[in-house]
DNA sequence: TTTCCAATAAGAATGATTACGATTTACTAT
DNA sequence: ATAGTAAATCGTAATCATTCTTATTGGAAA
């Protein structure tokens, strides 16, 4: 997902515009990385040591919520990058090295089809990790 | 997993049989659902009041190491259970209100084969959550 | 029984995340 | 433009899970 695709989200659900949330942004948007709240903040109090984690966190969950972000739970902290632009549902694998990913077009829960009749299925999780070809 | 399989497996590494280590396995053996640190301590401190939580955290990290309980990540805290004593690879469904878990004998990296090529995998995750036919 | 080392207790330290009152900023209507 | 208003941010403290440290205890072998 690119900026203007963003704020456009942003602004049809009567978010402001400010600088930070700006500069947040341009950070995902140039990286194709998993970023944790510290990453964001360590760039950011480069150009405003005033930063706050408040902010940090709390544009970071207001983006998950408008799937602008997607947040995954990797070795105990939360990690973001921006959302894939495929419309299609999919899965990833994770370098754990440098973080980057990569789209596995499959995904399971087709294959499981009625194997659960009596179960309420309301979300599912398909990741693998390992070291991209970069990194190995 | 039941506890005599449990101790063997301790004995078999050099761990002694302490009674403390004895309560958290018969925790484990009599309840088949995904349990937190907190929940064994619980649990504990109504027998061992002065209980304390490094000894908590020690014991489930050599447990896991030895495969005799498995963990997973719930909701950003550490869940362990009992190891399945099915002795083919599967994956779990998990009820988000009970903790309970079903076994999935699918698993989607039999379905990828050589999809990734130059990739090294060295891990992954596939977990279902939602409600039990209990708790639904 | 004595001795040795693993295991534990107690509590402090750490690291990630959330909460809160005070202040500032972006948008809106004048 | 300007002021009013609610949202956003700051600064900092609190919380929660987890790990670390040091002193002490307990299990098992000699």
């Amino acid at each position: 997902m690119n900026l203007t695709k963003a704020w456009g989200i942003l602004k049809e659900n009567g978010f402001k515009e400010t600088t930070k949330r700006n500069q947040i942004l341009e950070i995902f948007e140039g990286d194709e990385r998993y970023l944790t709240a510290r990453d964001i903040l360590d760039v950011m109090q480069k150009d405003y040591p005033s930063m706050s984690y408040d902010t940090v966190y709390r544009n970071l969950a207001t983006f998950v919520s408008l799937d602008i972000l997607e947040a995954t739970e990797l070795s105990g902290e939360k990690h973001f990058r921006m959302h894939c632009e495929s419309d299609h549902h999919h899965h990833h694998f994770i370098c754990m090295d440098c973080g980057k990913i990569k789209e596995i077009p499959l995904c399971p829960m087709d294959l499981l089809g009625a194997a659960l009749p009596a179960y309420e299925i309301d979300n599912h999780k398909f990741e693998i990790y390992g070291k991209c070809p970069e990194c190995k």
